[in-house]
RNA sequence: GCCGAGGUGGGGUAACGGCUAUCCUGUAGGACUGUGGAUCCUUCGAUCCGGGUUCAAUUCCCGGCCUUGGCCCCA
Protein backbone atom coordinates (compact mmCIF):
# COMPACT_ATOMS: atom_id res chain seq x y z
CA UNK A 1 0.00 0.00 0.00
CA UNK A 2 1.33 3.51 -0.80
CA UNK A 3 1.32 5.72 2.44
CA UNK A 4 0.90 9.61 1.75
CA UNK A 5 4.32 11.63 1.70
CA UNK A 6 5.53 12.58 5.35
CA UNK A 7 4.07 15.67 6.86
CA UNK A 8 1.05 15.69 4.05
CA UNK A 9 -2.51 14.91 5.38
CA UNK A 10 -5.48 13.70 4.54
CA UNK A 11 -8.84 15.46 4.67
CA UNK A 12 -11.66 13.41 4.97
CA UNK A 13 -15.13 14.58 3.62
CA UNK A 14 -16.05 15.29 7.75
CA UNK A 15 -13.43 17.51 7.96
CA UNK A 16 -13.18 19.41 4.47
CA UNK A 17 -16.83 20.12 5.50
CA UNK A 18 -15.80 22.07 8.39
CA UNK A 19 -12.63 23.60 6.91
CA UNK A 20 -14.46 24.95 3.93
CA UNK A 21 -17.08 26.51 6.58
CA UNK A 22 -14.13 28.04 8.07
CA UNK A 23 -12.55 29.66 5.48
CA UNK A 24 -15.80 30.50 3.87
CA UNK A 25 -15.73 32.93 6.77
CA UNK A 26 -12.47 34.18 6.40
CA UNK A 27 -12.67 35.07 2.89
CA UNK A 28 -16.62 36.92 3.55
CA UNK A 29 -14.23 39.15 6.53
CA UNK A 30 -11.40 40.07 4.36
CA UNK A 31 -14.10 40.98 1.48
CA UNK A 32 -16.17 43.17 4.05
CA UNK A 33 -13.24 44.94 4.04
CA UNK A 34 -13.12 45.47 0.09
CA UNK A 35 -9.97 43.22 -0.24
CA UNK A 36 -9.95 40.70 -3.38
CA UNK A 37 -8.66 37.46 -3.81
CA UNK A 38 -5.11 36.78 -5.73
CA UNK A 39 -3.77 33.49 -6.67
CA UNK A 40 -0.43 32.34 -7.53
CA UNK A 41 1.22 29.52 -9.24
CA UNK A 42 1.96 26.69 -6.88
CA UNK A 43 5.52 26.87 -7.51
CA UNK A 44 7.77 30.07 -8.68
CA UNK A 45 11.79 30.21 -9.67
CA UNK A 46 13.78 29.00 -6.60
CA UNK A 47 15.41 32.67 -6.96
CA UNK A 48 12.06 34.93 -6.30
CA UNK A 49 12.60 32.97 -2.37
CA UNK A 50 16.23 32.93 -2.19
CA UNK A 51 15.94 36.59 -3.20
CA UNK A 52 14.01 36.94 -0.10
CA UNK A 53 15.34 35.00 2.58
CA UNK A 54 18.83 34.25 1.37
CA UNK A 55 20.36 31.10 -0.07
CA UNK A 56 19.84 29.34 3.46
CA UNK A 57 16.40 28.96 2.94
CA UNK A 58 16.83 26.13 0.70
CA UNK A 59 17.67 23.39 3.06
CA UNK A 60 13.77 24.03 4.03
CA UNK A 61 12.18 24.18 0.75
CA UNK A 62 11.20 21.68 -1.82
CA UNK A 63 13.49 23.13 -4.34
CA UNK A 64 13.97 20.69 -7.34
CA UNK A 65 15.40 21.27 -11.12
CA UNK A 66 12.31 20.62 -14.13
CA UNK A 67 13.32 19.02 -17.66
CA UNK A 68 14.38 22.22 -18.84
CA UNK A 69 17.04 23.13 -16.05
CA UNK A 70 15.50 25.75 -14.78
CA UNK A 71 15.65 26.16 -10.94
CA UNK A 72 12.00 25.83 -9.33
CA UNK A 73 10.53 25.66 -5.83
CA UNK A 74 6.97 24.82 -4.84
CA UNK A 75 6.18 28.14 -2.62
CA UNK A 76 6.76 28.34 0.80
CA UNK A 77 4.96 31.70 1.22
CA UNK A 78 3.09 33.53 -0.54
CA UNK A 79 4.08 37.18 0.07
CA UNK A 80 7.04 37.09 -2.05
CA UNK A 81 4.69 35.78 -5.08
CA UNK A 82 1.59 38.28 -4.64
CA UNK A 83 4.47 41.36 -4.83
CA UNK A 84 6.03 39.44 -7.70
CA UNK A 85 2.84 39.57 -9.63
CA UNK A 86 2.46 43.10 -8.44
CA UNK A 87 5.25 44.44 -9.74
CA UNK A 88 5.00 42.45 -13.10
CA UNK A 89 1.88 43.20 -13.63
CA UNK A 90 0.08 45.61 -11.34
CA UNK A 91 1.81 48.29 -10.56
CA UNK A 92 0.36 51.12 -12.35
CA UNK A 93 -3.22 50.13 -10.57
CA UNK A 94 -4.53 52.65 -8.00
CA UNK A 95 -3.36 52.37 -4.63
CA UNK A 96 -4.71 51.09 -2.09
CA UNK A 97 -4.47 47.10 -3.21
CA UNK A 98 -6.11 45.05 -0.87
CA UNK A 99 -5.68 41.41 -2.03
CA UNK A 100 -5.85 38.36 -0.17
CA UNK A 101 -5.11 34.48 -0.47
CA UNK A 102 -6.05 31.66 0.69
CA UNK A 103 -3.62 28.13 -0.30
CA UNK A 104 -1.24 25.33 0.34
CA UNK A 105 2.48 26.03 0.80
CA UNK A 106 5.10 23.65 1.64
CA UNK A 107 7.99 23.54 3.72
CA UNK A 108 10.83 20.77 4.22
CA UNK A 109 10.81 20.36 7.90
CA UNK A 110 10.39 18.17 10.86
CA UNK A 111 6.62 17.76 11.23
CA UNK A 112 5.33 18.41 14.47
CA UNK A 113 1.77 19.46 16.74
CA UNK A 114 0.73 22.16 14.26
CA UNK A 115 3.94 22.34 11.64
CA UNK A 116 3.36 20.13 8.08
CA UNK A 117 5.26 20.12 5.03
CA UNK A 118 2.30 21.31 3.16
CA UNK A 119 0.11 23.82 4.87
CA UNK A 120 -2.60 26.17 3.57
CA UNK A 121 -2.25 30.38 4.93
CA UNK A 122 -4.90 32.72 4.66
CA UNK A 123 -2.85 35.80 3.86
CA UNK A 124 -3.16 39.81 2.84
CA UNK A 125 -1.23 42.31 1.18
CA UNK A 126 -1.87 45.78 1.35
CA UNK A 127 0.11 48.13 -1.12
CA UNK A 128 -0.14 51.32 -0.57
CA UNK A 129 -1.43 53.80 2.11
CA UNK A 130 -0.40 56.06 4.28
CA UNK A 131 1.43 53.84 7.08
CA UNK A 132 -0.31 54.63 10.71
CA UNK A 133 -3.62 54.30 8.37
CA UNK A 134 -3.13 51.18 6.93
CA UNK A 135 -1.31 49.33 9.32
CA UNK A 136 -4.23 50.31 11.54
CA UNK A 137 -6.12 48.31 8.95
CA UNK A 138 -3.94 45.68 8.30
CA UNK A 139 -4.08 44.38 12.21
CA UNK A 140 -7.87 45.18 12.45
CA UNK A 141 -8.37 43.10 9.96
CA UNK A 142 -6.51 40.21 11.25
CA UNK A 143 -8.34 40.31 14.40
CA UNK A 144 -11.64 40.98 12.79
CA UNK A 145 -11.19 37.70 10.65
CA UNK A 146 -10.24 35.66 14.07
CA UNK A 147 -13.05 36.99 15.69
CA UNK A 148 -15.41 36.12 12.59
CA UNK A 149 -14.49 32.64 12.93
CA UNK A 150 -15.01 32.53 16.48
CA UNK A 151 -11.88 33.13 17.48
CA UNK A 152 -11.47 34.94 20.73
CA UNK A 153 -8.88 33.39 23.01
CA UNK A 154 -5.61 34.79 21.53
CA UNK A 155 -2.97 37.57 22.35
CA UNK A 156 -1.64 40.23 19.96
CA UNK A 157 1.56 41.38 19.80
CA UNK A 158 2.73 44.34 18.65
CA UNK A 159 6.19 45.60 17.95
CA UNK A 160 8.76 47.29 15.76
CA UNK A 161 11.77 46.34 14.35
CA UNK A 162 12.36 49.99 12.65
CA UNK A 163 13.09 51.22 16.14
CA UNK A 164 14.29 47.71 17.08
CA UNK A 165 16.71 48.42 14.67
CA UNK A 166 17.79 51.91 15.60
CA UNK A 167 17.94 51.42 19.47
CA UNK A 168 21.28 49.43 18.75
CA UNK A 169 22.43 51.43 15.64
CA UNK A 170 21.66 55.01 16.22
CA UNK A 171 24.48 55.52 18.88
CA UNK A 172 26.49 52.43 17.44
CA UNK A 173 27.39 53.14 14.04
CA UNK A 174 30.43 50.78 13.26
CA UNK A 175 28.09 47.89 14.20
CA UNK A 176 27.65 45.50 11.46
CA UNK A 177 24.96 43.34 9.97
CA UNK A 178 26.11 40.24 11.66
CA UNK A 179 26.49 41.46 15.12
CA UNK A 180 22.86 43.09 14.39
CA UNK A 181 21.50 39.42 13.71
CA UNK A 182 23.01 37.58 16.80
CA UNK A 183 21.67 40.51 18.93
CA UNK A 184 17.95 40.02 17.32
CA UNK A 185 18.26 36.41 17.68
CA UNK A 186 19.34 36.85 21.24
CA UNK A 187 15.88 39.29 21.59
CA UNK A 188 13.59 36.44 19.96
CA UNK A 189 14.99 33.92 22.53
CA UNK A 190 14.53 36.25 25.28
CA UNK A 191 18.05 35.34 26.14
CA UNK A 192 18.42 38.82 28.14
CA UNK A 193 22.02 37.75 30.13
CA UNK A 194 24.00 36.70 27.35
CA UNK A 195 22.48 39.48 25.08
CA UNK A 196 23.84 41.31 28.11
CA UNK A 197 27.30 39.99 28.11
CA UNK A 198 27.69 40.16 24.06
CA UNK A 199 26.71 44.28 24.37
CA UNK A 200 29.17 44.12 27.07
CA UNK A 201 31.60 42.75 25.10
CA UNK A 202 31.16 44.63 21.86
CA UNK A 203 31.06 48.07 23.83
CA UNK A 204 27.50 48.43 22.28
CA UNK A 205 24.98 51.00 24.06
CA UNK A 206 21.82 49.49 25.16
CA UNK A 207 19.76 51.63 26.67
CA UNK A 208 17.90 52.65 24.23
CA UNK A 209 17.29 48.63 23.09
CA UNK A 210 16.62 47.94 26.88
CA UNK A 211 14.44 50.68 27.24
CA UNK A 212 12.12 49.21 24.31
CA UNK A 213 12.10 45.85 25.42
CA UNK A 214 10.49 46.92 29.20
CA UNK A 215 8.10 48.48 27.13
CA UNK A 216 4.90 46.81 28.26
CA UNK A 217 2.21 49.54 28.38
CA UNK A 218 2.51 53.08 27.56
CA UNK A 219 3.04 54.48 31.56
CA UNK A 220 7.29 55.13 29.94
CA UNK A 221 6.25 56.17 26.41
CA UNK A 222 7.67 59.89 27.30
CA UNK A 223 11.35 58.22 28.83
CA UNK A 224 11.73 56.29 25.47
CA UNK A 225 11.18 59.50 23.14
CA UNK A 226 13.95 61.00 25.06
CA UNK A 227 16.03 58.61 24.32
CA UNK A 228 15.84 58.44 20.73
CA UNK A 229 15.73 61.64 17.94
CA UNK A 230 13.61 62.98 15.75
CA UNK A 231 12.73 60.40 13.04
CA UNK A 232 12.09 57.65 15.91
CA UNK A 233 9.63 59.99 18.03
CA UNK A 234 7.31 59.87 14.40
CA UNK A 235 7.54 56.10 14.24
CA UNK A 236 5.76 56.44 18.38
CA UNK A 237 3.81 58.57 17.44
CA UNK A 238 2.21 56.28 14.38
CA UNK A 239 2.58 53.79 17.03
CA UNK A 240 0.45 55.58 19.25
CA UNK A 241 -2.12 56.78 16.55
CA UNK A 242 -2.64 52.95 15.47
CA UNK A 243 -3.43 52.01 19.20
CA UNK A 244 -5.90 54.82 19.49
CA UNK A 245 -7.27 53.60 16.12
CA UNK A 246 -7.10 49.78 17.39
CA UNK A 247 -9.31 50.86 20.46
CA UNK A 248 -12.07 51.48 18.32
CA UNK A 249 -12.44 47.92 17.20
CA UNK A 250 -11.74 46.89 20.79
CA UNK A 251 -7.98 45.83 19.99
CA UNK A 252 -5.59 45.61 22.73
CA UNK A 253 -2.41 44.85 21.42
CA UNK A 254 0.73 43.63 24.05
CA UNK A 255 3.78 45.91 23.47
CA UNK A 256 6.43 43.56 22.42
CA UNK A 257 9.39 45.24 21.13
CA UNK A 258 11.68 41.61 20.93
CA UNK A 259 9.46 40.38 17.86
CA UNK A 260 12.51 39.76 15.95
CA UNK A 261 12.88 36.55 14.63
CA UNK A 262 14.54 35.97 11.55
CA UNK A 263 12.66 38.71 9.95
CA UNK A 264 15.29 40.56 7.80
CA UNK A 265 13.19 42.17 5.38
CA UNK A 266 10.05 43.26 7.79
CA UNK A 267 11.11 46.87 8.07
CA UNK A 268 8.59 48.91 10.40
CA UNK A 269 5.46 47.82 12.53
CA UNK A 270 5.43 43.88 13.49
CA UNK A 271 2.73 41.56 15.19
CA UNK A 272 1.98 38.53 15.99
CA UNK A 273 -0.75 36.88 17.37
CA UNK A 274 -0.92 33.40 19.75
CA UNK A 275 -3.76 31.22 20.41
CA UNK A 276 -4.01 29.75 24.01
CA UNK A 277 -4.75 26.55 23.82
CA UNK A 278 -2.32 25.31 21.34
CA UNK A 279 1.20 23.65 22.27
CA UNK A 280 4.87 24.75 20.59
CA UNK A 281 3.11 25.56 17.75
CA UNK A 282 0.78 28.65 18.70
CA UNK A 283 1.64 31.46 16.57
CA UNK A 284 -1.51 31.78 14.41
CA UNK A 285 -1.06 35.25 12.25
CA UNK A 286 2.30 36.72 12.09
CA UNK A 287 2.46 39.80 9.74
CA UNK A 288 3.74 43.31 9.00
CA UNK A 289 5.60 45.84 7.42
CA UNK A 290 8.20 44.82 4.70
CA UNK A 291 10.41 46.11 1.62
CA UNK A 292 10.29 43.58 -0.82
CA UNK A 293 9.48 45.65 -4.13
CA UNK A 294 12.87 47.51 -4.41
CA UNK A 295 14.75 44.58 -3.75
CA UNK A 296 12.06 42.53 -6.78
CA UNK A 297 13.44 45.44 -9.11
CA UNK A 298 9.98 47.36 -8.34
CA UNK A 299 8.94 51.09 -8.19
CA UNK A 300 9.43 52.21 -4.28
CA UNK A 301 5.79 51.81 -2.69
CA UNK A 302 5.04 50.46 1.35
CA UNK A 303 3.91 47.01 1.91
CA UNK A 304 2.33 45.11 4.57
CA UNK A 305 0.77 41.61 5.06
CA UNK A 306 0.09 39.03 7.07
CA UNK A 307 -0.54 35.38 6.90
CA UNK A 308 -2.48 33.23 9.00
CA UNK A 309 -1.81 29.63 9.75
CA UNK A 310 -5.14 28.11 8.92
CA UNK A 311 -4.35 24.52 9.83
CA UNK A 312 -3.38 25.60 13.31
CA UNK A 313 -6.64 27.45 13.56
CA UNK A 314 -8.76 24.81 12.75
CA UNK A 315 -7.01 22.80 15.75
CA UNK A 316 -8.49 25.57 17.95
CA UNK A 317 -11.49 26.43 16.75
CA UNK A 318 -14.87 24.81 17.09
CA UNK A 319 -17.04 25.33 14.18
CA UNK A 320 -20.25 22.47 13.47
CA UNK A 321 -20.57 20.39 10.47
CA UNK A 322 -23.04 21.88 7.76
CA UNK A 323 -25.85 18.88 7.30
CA UNK A 324 -27.71 19.51 4.07
CA UNK A 325 -30.81 17.46 3.64
CA UNK A 326 -30.11 14.77 1.10
CA UNK A 327 -32.39 12.49 -0.52
CA UNK A 328 -32.52 8.68 -2.34
CA UNK A 329 -34.09 8.03 -5.32
CA UNK A 330 -35.50 4.22 -4.38
CA UNK A 331 -36.58 2.04 -6.82
CA UNK A 332 -36.93 -1.40 -8.46
CA UNK A 333 -35.14 -2.94 -10.66
CA UNK A 334 -38.20 -2.69 -13.65
CA UNK A 335 -38.32 1.07 -12.62
CA UNK A 336 -34.72 2.52 -12.47
CA UNK A 337 -35.04 4.86 -15.93
CA UNK A 338 -37.89 6.09 -14.20
CA UNK A 339 -35.99 7.04 -11.29
CA UNK A 340 -32.88 8.11 -13.28
CA UNK A 341 -35.37 10.37 -15.05
CA UNK A 342 -36.60 11.66 -11.67
CA UNK A 343 -33.50 12.60 -10.24
CA UNK A 344 -32.24 14.49 -13.05
CA UNK A 345 -35.47 16.81 -12.30
CA UNK A 346 -34.83 17.18 -8.73
CA UNK A 347 -31.25 17.83 -8.88
CA UNK A 348 -32.15 21.03 -10.15
CA UNK A 349 -32.92 22.13 -6.60
CA UNK A 350 -32.01 19.11 -4.66
CA UNK A 351 -29.02 16.92 -3.02
CA UNK A 352 -30.09 13.73 -4.75
CA UNK A 353 -29.00 10.21 -5.08
CA UNK A 354 -29.85 6.86 -6.77
CA UNK A 355 -28.89 3.29 -6.25
CA UNK A 356 -25.35 2.06 -8.34
CA UNK A 357 -25.60 -1.18 -6.44
CA UNK A 358 -28.10 -2.68 -7.95
CA UNK A 359 -29.50 -3.29 -4.87
CA UNK A 360 -33.56 -4.36 -3.98
CA UNK A 361 -35.73 -1.82 -2.22
CA UNK A 362 -35.58 -3.18 1.37
CA UNK A 363 -31.43 -2.91 1.11
CA UNK A 364 -31.65 0.94 -0.56
CA UNK A 365 -33.98 1.89 2.36
CA UNK A 366 -31.04 0.23 4.72
CA UNK A 367 -28.45 2.08 2.71
CA UNK A 368 -30.44 5.26 2.58
CA UNK A 369 -30.66 4.90 7.05
CA UNK A 370 -26.92 4.29 7.53
CA UNK A 371 -25.73 7.18 5.83
CA UNK A 372 -28.27 9.52 7.23
CA UNK A 373 -30.31 10.34 4.30
CA UNK A 374 -33.27 12.31 4.99
CA UNK A 375 -35.75 11.57 2.35
CA UNK A 376 -36.61 8.37 0.30
CA UNK A 377 -38.72 8.88 -2.91
CA UNK A 378 -40.06 5.21 -3.60
CA UNK A 379 -40.54 4.15 -7.60
CA UNK A 380 -42.40 0.59 -8.11
CA UNK A 381 -44.90 -0.41 -11.00
CA UNK A 382 -47.45 1.25 -9.04
CA UNK A 383 -45.66 4.69 -8.89
CA UNK A 384 -44.90 4.58 -12.59
CA UNK A 385 -48.66 3.27 -13.44
CA UNK A 386 -50.47 6.17 -11.45
CA UNK A 387 -47.98 8.69 -12.27
CA UNK A 388 -47.24 9.68 -8.74
CA UNK A 389 -44.15 9.11 -6.29
CA UNK A 390 -44.05 7.97 -2.70
CA UNK A 391 -41.87 10.02 -0.73
CA UNK A 392 -41.11 8.83 2.77
CA UNK A 393 -39.43 10.60 5.64
CA UNK A 394 -36.80 8.84 7.21
CA UNK A 395 -36.84 11.02 10.30
CA UNK A 396 -40.52 10.52 11.26
CA UNK A 397 -40.92 7.68 9.34
CA UNK A 398 -44.34 9.17 7.52
CA UNK A 399 -45.73 8.34 4.38
CA UNK A 400 -46.82 10.98 1.61
CA UNK A 401 -48.40 9.67 -2.02
CA UNK A 402 -47.67 12.24 -4.39
CA UNK A 403 -47.65 13.61 -7.85
CA UNK A 404 -44.35 15.45 -9.16
CA UNK A 405 -45.60 19.09 -8.15
CA UNK A 406 -47.26 18.34 -5.18
CA UNK A 407 -43.53 16.03 -4.00
CA UNK A 408 -41.48 19.15 -4.82
CA UNK A 409 -43.72 21.32 -2.85
CA UNK A 410 -43.26 19.05 0.03
CA UNK A 411 -39.85 18.54 -0.16
CA UNK A 412 -39.72 22.47 -0.13
CA UNK A 413 -41.51 22.78 3.11
CA UNK A 414 -39.35 20.37 4.37
CA UNK A 415 -36.52 22.58 3.98
CA UNK A 416 -34.78 21.40 1.33
C1' G B 1 19.64 18.05 12.39
C1' C B 2 18.97 16.64 18.04
C1' C B 3 16.30 14.25 22.58
C1' G B 4 11.94 11.30 24.15
C1' A B 5 7.28 8.16 23.21
C1' G B 6 4.84 5.01 19.91
C1' G B 7 3.25 1.69 15.29
C1' U B 8 -1.77 -5.29 15.23
C1' G B 9 -7.85 -5.36 9.70
C1' G B 10 -10.99 0.99 7.50
C1' G B 11 -11.73 2.68 13.12
C1' G B 12 -11.10 0.82 18.35
C1' U B 13 -8.60 -3.40 20.66
C1' A B 14 -6.51 -8.65 22.83
C1' A B 15 -2.46 -12.13 22.65
C1' C B 16 3.63 -15.55 29.33
C1' G B 17 8.69 -16.07 22.98
C1' G B 18 4.47 -21.29 21.13
C1' C B 19 -2.43 -23.68 18.10
C1' U B 20 -5.49 -21.20 12.00
C1' A B 21 -3.52 -13.70 15.74
C1' U B 22 -8.76 -12.14 19.91
C1' C B 23 -13.05 -9.30 20.34
C1' C B 24 -16.08 -4.90 19.07
C1' U B 25 -17.29 -1.84 15.08
C1' G B 26 -17.24 -1.48 9.93
C1' U B 27 -17.68 -3.53 4.54
C1' A B 28 -20.40 -6.78 1.16
C1' G B 29 -24.26 -10.28 1.16
C1' G B 30 -28.17 -13.45 3.24
C1' A B 31 -32.38 -14.83 6.60
C1' C B 32 -36.60 -10.91 4.26
C1' U B 33 -39.01 -11.02 -4.11
C1' G B 34 -42.53 -3.16 -2.70
C1' U B 35 -40.54 -0.31 2.65
C1' G B 36 -35.00 1.54 6.66
C1' G B 37 -33.25 1.37 11.92
C1' A B 38 -33.56 -4.49 15.66
C1' U B 39 -31.77 -9.59 15.69
C1' C B 40 -29.17 -13.77 13.76
C1' C B 41 -25.84 -15.98 9.99
C1' U B 42 -22.00 -15.66 6.26
C1' U B 43 -18.12 -12.72 3.86
C1' C B 44 -13.95 -9.29 3.46
C1' G B 45 -10.07 -7.37 6.10
C1' A B 46 -4.18 -6.58 10.16
C1' U B 47 1.04 -7.73 13.18
C1' C B 48 4.90 -0.67 9.27
C1' C B 49 9.51 -2.37 6.32
C1' G B 50 14.32 -4.92 6.41
C1' G B 51 17.91 -7.56 9.05
C1' G B 52 19.37 -10.34 13.61
C1' U B 53 18.72 -13.77 18.08
C1' U B 54 15.74 -18.42 18.55
C1' C B 55 13.46 -24.96 17.20
C1' A B 56 9.80 -20.91 17.16
C1' A B 57 9.16 -13.46 16.94
C1' U B 58 3.14 -9.51 17.14
C1' U B 59 6.33 -10.24 21.46
C1' C B 60 13.47 -9.70 22.26
C1' C B 61 17.73 -6.77 19.61
C1' C B 62 19.49 -3.39 15.51
C1' G B 63 18.49 -0.22 11.33
C1' G B 64 14.92 2.32 8.32
C1' C B 65 10.01 4.46 7.50
C1' C B 66 5.89 6.84 9.61
C1' U B 67 3.21 9.16 13.72
C1' U B 68 3.73 11.87 18.10
C1' G B 69 5.77 15.53 22.52
C1' G B 70 9.79 18.91 22.67
C1' C B 71 14.58 21.38 20.92
C1' C B 72 16.88 23.87 16.57
C1' C B 73 14.56 26.57 12.84
C1' C B 74 10.28 29.09 11.39
C1' A B 75 11.68 33.24 5.31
Amino acid sequence: MIEKPRGTRDFLPEEMNIRRIVEKKMRDAAERWGYVEIKTPTFEHLELFTLKSGESIIDEIYAFKDKGGRMLALRPEITAPVIRIYINKMQNRQKPLRLYYFDNCFRYERPQKGRFREFWQFGIELIGGRRDLANFEMIALSVDILRSIGLNNFDLHLGDVFLLKRSITRNNNDIDEEKQRKIFRLIDKKDYNTLNAFLDDERIDGEGLFALLDLKDLSTIDDIKKIFGEEEKEEIEDILKILDLLSIYDIHPILDFSIARGLDYYSGIVFEIYSRGLGAQKQICGGGEYELIELFGGKSENTRGFALGFDRIMEVVKEERKNDKRILVVSTEECRRHAITLSKELRKRFIVETDIMGRNLKAQLSYANSVGINFAIIIGRKEVEENRFTLKNLTSGEQFYLTIDRLIEMLQTFGL
